[in-house]
DNA sequence: ATCCGATTTGAAATCGCTTTGAATAATCCT
DNA sequence: AGGATTATTCAAAGCGATTTCAAATCGGAT
C-alpha cells in the first residue's frame, strides 16, 4: 500500500493525501478525514526510506556502543529510558555495537555520511574527547551525556559526580573512618575523575592523608571488586571503608568482606553509588546498603529530551545540565571500628 | 557528497561510479580502482534512504523489547553479540521498546508497514504466541529466540531448559533434597513452562511429591527472589535446596539464606541458572555457585547469523537449534541436611 | 576497410514520498 | 455580474541511490 495506491483508491492526488496525512492546514477538513480514515483502514503507513530521502530527515537517533565495557546493566536502564521516549515520538534508535576506540571513531564517520541518524548520544567521555571533537567536526549534532572539555561548545548532561564523592567521603570521615578505599572507574574518564576530586577534597578538608594503595581505576564488575577487596583486606593497614563504584564493585566488595569473616556496618562500612536498577534494590539487601543514587532511567529519558531540543534549533551551549546526587544512608555505613 | 558529485569529480555517468562502488563485473578493472579511491578519500558513502529506497532493502533488522522486563542484564548481553555480528555486516540494529503487549503489537505493524527493517528477532515467546502469528501474517520475516507452538513452520532457536531442569533437580534430588523450591519465570512463558517440565519429570521419576508452595512465578529480580525465599525459609517444612532462574534471582535467595543465619552450601543448597554476565561470575561468588550454563551473548551472535540466513532465503523450517545446557557444580550444592 | 562481438560507459526510468508552482473552485465585495 | 480573494486540489520536479536498455569503443577476423 503505498501512497499512490491509496490516492487512487480515494481519487485524489498523492499532493493532497500526503497534505492530509501530515495535517497540512491548506487541505479541505472534511477531505481530511476521509483520508485519515482511508488510511487507517487500510494500514497505511509512509515507506520509511521514501519519507527520509524525501524529507532529509533520518527519524532515527544513534547510539553507539562499546560492547564489553558499556553495553552492560548501565546502559539497558538509560536505554529503557530513552528509548521510551523516543518511541512516543516514533524516532528511531539505531544500535551500534564496536570493539575499539578506533571502531568507534569509523562507526560515527559512517553514520554521519551515509545520514542513517539525525543525532547520538555519546557516552563515558573522558576529559578531552576526541569523538566529541569528531562529531562536531562532523557537524553530528549530539548530547553529551558526562562533561569533557575541549574548548567548544556542546550539550550535555551530567550528575555531579565529585560533589556526590564528597559528600559520602565527608560523611565517612564524621563517622571516623581514616582508610577509606576508592573503587573507581577507568582514569581518564570524566566521571572517574571527577569522583576522585571529591574524594580527595574530603580528604583533604579534613587533613586525612591519602594513600595512592586504596584507589582501584577499573571496570565496574563483581569479579574484579572482589579480588581488588580481597587483597586490600589482607594490607596490614586495611581499609575500615569502601567507596563503591557502581552496585556490582558493591556486590564483589560485599563478598571479599563476609569471606574475610568481617561485618558489613560494623567492621567495615561501605557506600556504593547507585544507578537504580529495577532488579537490585539497596533497601533490600542485607544489610541495606548506603548509596550515592542517581537514576540511569531517568537521564535516559532527560537526555532524549535534550536530543529533540537540539535537533530543533535550541543552541549548544544553553544545554547543560548538572544532576545533585542524593546520599542515601542505610545499614552499610556506620561508625569507624575501635 | 552525493553519488553526482563524486561521479562528476571523476568525470564519469553515475551508473559506471556505481557499479564500480558496487563491484559489478562490467567495470574496467582501472575505472573501479579509481573510483575507489577517490571515493575514498572523499570519503563518499551511500545515502542510506536512498539506497534503501532504490534497492527495496532496509539495511537494518528490528528488535522490539518491552521496556521493564525484556531490557534487563539478559538483554544487553544478547544484544552485545547480536550487535557485534550484525555491525560487522553493516547491518544496522533497530531497537524499540514499548510498554505492552498492545504496544508491542502496533510496534510490529509500524515496521512492517513503514518498511523499517528487514527482520525482527523476538524473545520471551509464549507457548502460542500471538506476536508469532502476526509477524507470519505481515510476512514479515524474524528468528525466535525460544520456541512458541502455533502450527505452522518459523525459525528458532533455544536452549534446553526442561534438559537443564531435569538435570538440576536430579542432582538434587540425588544429593538426598527432597524439597526443592523452584523460583521460575512467569506462568505462560515457553521458557518457565519448558522448566517447570523438567523439574517436575525429575521429581515424578524418583517419586518425590511435588508442592505447589515451592514454586515461584516472577519476573528475575533480586528484590523479589528475596522476598519469596524469605517467606519460604519461615514454612514449618522448608525447602533444602533453590533452583534459580537467573543470577539475579540467586543474589535475593542467597541475602534470605544468609539473613536467616543459614549456610549456602551446607544447610541450604542451590543451583541458579547462569546466562553468563562478564561482571557476574558465579566463580567468584562466595561460595561458588553452582549453575545451569548458557551464554546469553553467543545466542546473541547465533541469532544474528539465523536471521541472516533466513534473509537470504533459507527456509524456516529449516532453521530450528535447540542448545544444551551445561551444569555445572560448585560449592552452592551440597548434600541435604540431617 | 568493414563488420561483428565483447567490453565499457551512459541516459533515463524507477523507488515512494514531499513540496513547489500552477490551476481550479468557491466566496466575497462592489 | 464580474473581478479579486481565498480555499482546495493537482501535475510535476525533486530527494540520491540502483538498474534497464541503449550507445560507444575497441580489437580481431574477413
Amino acid at each position: 500500500m503505498r501512497l499512490k495506491d491509496l490516492a487512487e483508491h480515494l481519487g485524489l492526488s498523492q499532493t493532497t493525501v500526503s497534505r492530509a496525512l501530515n495535517n497540512y492546514p491548506e487541505v479541505n477538513e472534511v477531505t481530511r478525514r476521509r483520508v485519515a480514515e482511508a488510511a487507517d483502514s487500510l494500514g497505511y503507513r509512509p515507506n520509511a526510506s521514501a519519507l527520509r530521502l524525501a524529507t532529509g530527515r533520518a527519524g532515527a537517533i544513534g547510539l553507539v556502543l562499546r560492547g564489553a565495557d558499556e553495553l552492560g546493566p548501565h546502559m539497558s536502564e538509560f536505554l529503557s529510558g530513552f528509548g521510551s521516549y523516543m518511541a512516543n515520538r516514533e524516532i528511531d534508535v539505531l544500535v551500534t555495537t564496536v570493539a575499539s576506540q578506533q571502531e568507534e571513531l569509523a562507526a560515527y564517520r559512517r553514520l554521519a555520511a551515509s545520514q542513517k541518524v539525525d543525532a547520538v548520544v555519546l557516552h563515558s567521555p573522558t576529559l578531552r574527547d576526541e569523538r566529541a571533537e569528531l562529531l562536531l567536526d562532523l557537524k553530528m549534532p549530539f548530547v553529551l551525556h558526562g562533561r569533557t572539555d575541549i574548548g567548544r561548545p556542546l550539550a550535555w548532561l551530567d550528575i555531579d559526580n565529585t560533589g556526590a564523592l564528597e559528600r559520602a567521603t565527608s560523611h565517612l570521615l564524621d563517622l571516623g573512618h581514616k582508610r577509606i578505599a576508592l573503587f573507581n572507574g577507568h582514569k581518564g574518564q570524566t566521571f572517574s575523575e571527577h569522583r576522585e576530586l571529591g574524594y580527595l577534597a574530603a580528604l583533604s578538608s579534613r587533613g586525612v592523608a591519602f594513600d595512592r594503595k586504596l584507589i582501584v581505576n577499573s571496570a565496574f564488575t563483581d569479579e574484579i571488586a572482589f579480588r581488588m577487596a580481597q587483597s586490600m583486606l589482607e594490607l596490614r593497614a586495611r581499609p575500615t571503608a569502601f567507596l563503591a563504584g557502581s552496585m556490582m564493585t558493591a556486590l564483589g566488595i560485599f563478598r571479599a568482606i563476609r569471606q574475610a569473616g568481617l561485618e558489613l556496618g560494623s567492621d567495615i562500612s561501605m557506600i556504593a553509588h547507585d544507578d537504580v536498577f529495577p532488579y537490585l534494590n539497596a533497601d533490600n539487601m542485607y544489610p541495606t546498603m548506603s548509596t550515592t543514587r542517581s537514576s540511569m532511567r531517568h537521564a535516559g529519558t532527560r537526555i532524549a529530551e535534550l536530543v529533540i531540543q537540539v535537533l530543533s534549533g535550541k543552541p549548544v551551549g544553553d544545554v547543560h545540565e548538572l544532576w545533585p546526587v542524593e546520599l542515601v544512608l542505610r545499614q552499610s555505613s556506620g561508625p569507624a571500628p575501635g
